[in-house]
RNA sequence: GGCGACAUCGCCAAGUGGUAAGGCAAAGGUCUGCAAAAUCUUUAUCCCCGGUUCGAAUCCGGGUGUCGCCUCCA
């Protein structure tokens, strides 16, 4: 198995810290909005990484915090008018509820920065008598010219920061790069009790010390958007180093952006899409597929044509499924042989190779294929056991089945034994005007040599 | 200005030295009353120039183009 390391820049082995376990931390949702289709790759990769580890054995903890304090959350409290804490209650709820839309499996902890001030403190009181931090004025900053390694993981030197600074240096502190730890509350902002005065923890903390407290010493993975490399995981890794002189974690993965259209998404171009709003439209495993037909460092271009495309490609392996009638066979014994194994060793490759998932997926097109050549069911076993781990086919009863109410479901068969009559009598125009009319109203029919099957098109 | 990534068929995309996977779309055949689904067949020498090599999409150099990061954005 082998993953690519933002740290070194390099696909490396992976070997856990502890074997047979896998324990993650990836940066989560700041709470003060609905979350945009950008941030639902990370969410879906990582919620693909965690379920691979899975398959091939591995006990996995998944940590994914939620930030409920930060600027961005007390400006929208001011814009709303309502207490922070509401402001961070609502869009956590929207979080949860858009992760289940898109069929995200939870993370095993879902730690929220408001519950970790104390540690936070402790955390900076000990940066500050090693001497890695100092306060102005009742805010406090770490300063990086102390730091060793600063720049390791993002590959920047410290000068070139200096001389690239496009903001205006804060003459407070000592470097410019020198990063906020904690911050003075201003009137109205919520806060804390400190050494320092009353005030908050700076966002590059919360994760250093959430991760550290839930997946004990050094962990295998941090993840996250590669827009959080820096300064936020830079930052982590230089408050770990500092503090207790280990690694904060093994391995860095970093998912690629979404662009849309090919533009960055922002509010100012108006191309910013939630990922509630995507979901009116489109259904949660397009929206995965698409996704995962790229490798996960590559930045993605998002467009609803390729949405659609992907649709469709998702539409194909219903197709076979319910051609299989996958929900009559699906507890029948079955068993692998070479041919199936060959293909599931495919799979694994490509996942061994830093997750892969587009080749991942080239194999799930293979099987389908084999299948509709050979009937094997035992193909069909297989697509849905490799389909699971990339989390495609989660909710096969309600998919497959036709979920119309009885009495609809009734007329819709009644119809049908008419147009069945009309075919019989070679009344062609009839028995197309009745296909016709159900395909309207989103029902289609596709006459077999067992008989006529419907289905309710999205 | 500094650092970095990418450029493969109409579209999406895999492929890191051995002679171009897969998906979507399109065309034609089989099947079907016609459809749908399925199936078979067809469609690229990999941005440009130069180099290394028996051999390069893959390595090196030089262009061109696109994009990202450079203080709280996944």
């Amino acid at each position: 198995m082998k993953i690519y390391n933002t740290l070194t820049n390099k696909k490396e082995e992976f070997v856990p810290v502890e074997n047979g376990k896998v324990k993650m931390y990836v940066c989560g949702p700041t709470v003060y909005n609905y979350f945009h289709i950008g941030n639902a790759r990370p969410l879906i990769f990582f919620d693909v990484v965690k379920k691979y580890f899975e398959y091939i054995g591995n006990e996995v903890i998944l940590v994914r915090n939620i930030t409920d304090l930060d600027d961005k959350l007390i400006n929208r409290s001011l814009e709303e008018n309502i207490p922070v804490s509401v402001v961070a209650e609502k869009y956590t709820k929207a979080f949860f509820d858009d992760c289940k839309a898109l069929d995200i499996t939870p993370a095993d902890h879902h730690p929220k920065a408001t519950e970790y001030i104390n540690d936070m403190i402790n955390l900076i009181k000990e940066l500050e008598e090693k001497e890695f931090a100092y306060e102005v004025n009742g805010d406090v900053y770490f300063s990086v010219s102390n730091s060793k390694d600063y720049g390791k993981l993002s590959g920047k030197k410290l000068e070139d920061l200096q001389a690239g600074a496009r903001v205006e240096a804060n003459k407070q502190k000592k470097h410019p790069a020198d990063f906020t730890l904690w911050k003075k509350a201003k009137q109205g902002e919520p806060k804390w009790t400190s050494p320092w005065g009353e005030g908050r923890p700076g966002w590059h903390t919360e994760c250093v010390v959430m991760s550290r407290k839930l997946l004990g010493g050094t962990f295998d993975i941090h993840g996250g958007g590669i827009d959080l490399v820096f300064p936020h995981h830079e930052n982590e890794i230089a408050q770990a180093k500092a503090s207790n002189n280990q690694k904060l974690a093994n391995y860095w993965m970093h998912n690629g952006y979404l662009n849309i259209e090919g533009e960055k998404m922002s509010k100012s171009l108006d191309n910013f899409f939630t990922a509630r709003d995507i979901l009116k439209k489109y259904d949660p495993e397009a929206i995965r597929f698409f996704f995962l037909s790229k490798h996960y460092r590559s930045p993605i271009d998002f467009n609803e044509n390729i949405i659609i495309e992907s649709s469709q490609a998702v539409k194909n392996f219903y197709n076979t499924l319910k051609s299989a009638d996958y929900l009559n066979i699906k507890d029948k014994e079955f068993e692998y042989s070479e041919v199936h194994q060959q293909h599931k060793n495919s799979f694994i490759s490509a996942m061994n190779d830093d997750f892969n998932t587009a080749k991942a997926i080239s194999v799930l097109f293979d099987i389908t294929k084999a299948y509709n050549k050979t009937k094997d069911s035992a193909f069909i076993h297989l697509l849905i056991e490799l389909g699971n781990v990339l989390g495609f086919f989660t909710n096969m009863e309600e998919k497959l089945s036709n979920s119309l109410n009885d009495v609809s479901g009734e007329l819709v068969e009644l119809l049908i034994s008419y147009r069945n009559r009309f075919k019989k009598e070679k009344n062609w125009e009839m028995a197309d005007k009745i296909r016709n009319d159900l395909k309207e109203m989103g029902i289609t029919l596709k006459d077999t040599p067992e008989g006529t099957d419907w289905n309710i098109e999205k």
